[in-house]
DNA sequence: GTCTATAGAGGGATAGAC
DNA sequence: GTCTATCCCTCTATAGAC
């Protein structure tokens, strides 16, 4: 997967580039201190405050503190669909690389997602108000969860009508291989909201993988 | 695992039970409120005006509102110390019960838990507030997660030590076998916000044990 | 696009009568 | 233990000058 610091520039909801140093900055720092606060529990003041300008002036930039929030989710949405495997490329890929490979490749993919200083606090807003607002539940039930089970279920049932991997029901195999990563997604980044070491659970995610792989190989 | 409707009643910090109505109320609204708003996004407005008192007779029960908060959490914590294997009891209970039925019967009684009409609320309400709130997140990553993947991986090393399953890390397969149920955990906590149905992800935790089984039996 | 000023509602918490 | 009344603060958002 190429470098690419594509993440880090937001778009507004109708697709166009946001460019303003000062709603830049607006967006960054609402993502700080909603990810550690919470929605309701951050203010147009404490965003101000910190931005440097007015609480007035915001409303230059977004029609209300509702906007805003939704402005953050549709970058996020944006940024995570590029992180899944393309239908179309999937053939192509999966002949090239080992099962092993394919999934340690995937699993590198998706880490540095969170591993961006952007997106880690975004996933974390997103655990956070998934209970509150449906719009964030539809993103991580449909989007994520959802999404990266159906295209797991695919890659494996090419794997196994090729016979690279035991016979098995594909479903399964995807649950079996994703809903830990998820799990250990969700304690990482609470390990990261205090700065704590998170050498162990990146640990039990690599161990995953290579105990998930020694039971699925012929 | 014996009948019991005990995590209905509700003790203050102190220890001492809780037996006034309206403070048995308090908790309950607070608990319905904060599990689908946020502690943030509550108001003391909110909980006294759906228990039927004046916001000033709410502090006649609690100190403050982190008071209340607090002291959902202290029960909770009481709660969830109730479904973890006890140490002492673990020798007799793994010889006279199959892996299989030990692990179902641990699921269905952690399940059982959840199901709590109060309880899943409070489940809701840490994966909510454990970003916020240092003591959530201790709770999660301690209390539960740590606590749960410790004791599991007592009970392997047990099996392991027996011969009754196959060599392996016993830390690695209780990481195996627990981590996608705290997802699927996740995600059946998040459906029932909306009452959507939970059928397929109860399902994949029964396919969850009944996979995990067939890899590790001798 | 930023500012000052302010509206108008809602926040947590307390005093003191009953 | 509940009430009325109130305090003082913070909240989101708008109007209008520059």
């Amino acid at each position: 997967m190429a470098m690419t610091t594509d993440s880090i520039f937001y778009q507004d909801m109708d697709g166009k580039p946001i460019e303003s140093p000062n709603k830049i900055k607006i967006m960054d720092i609402s993502i700080e201190l909603f990810s550690r606060k919470g929605f309701t529990g951050v203010s147009i003041r404490d965003i101000t405050k910190e931005v440097g300008i007015k609480e007035s002036s915001l409303y230059n930039h977004f029609r209300s503190k509702e906007e805003l929030l939704s402005t953050i989710f549709f970058n996020f949405r944006r940024s995570i669909s590029r992180i899944l495997p393309q239908e179309d490329h999937l053939g192509g890929m999966l002949q090239s690389v080992s099962p092993e490979l394919f999934l340690k490749q995937s699993l590198a993919g998706l880490m540095k997602h969170i591993d961006d200083p952007v997106m880690a606090k975004v996933w974390r807003m997103m655990y956070l108000e998934q209970y509150r607002d449906r719009v964030v539940r539809d993103i991580y039930l449909n989007d994520i969860v959802g999404n990266m089970l159906k295209s797991l279920e695919k890659v494996f049932s090419i794997w196994i009508a090729a016979g690279r991997i035991q016979p098995a029901d594909a479903r399964i195999l995807a649950a079996e291989y994703q809903y830990p990563l998820f799990a250990m997604i969700g304690v990482y980044v609470l390990l990261r909201v205090d700065g704590s070491s998170t050498w162990d659970i990146e640990t039990g995610m690599r161990e995953h993988v290579d105990y998930f792989v020694s039971k699925i190989i012929v």
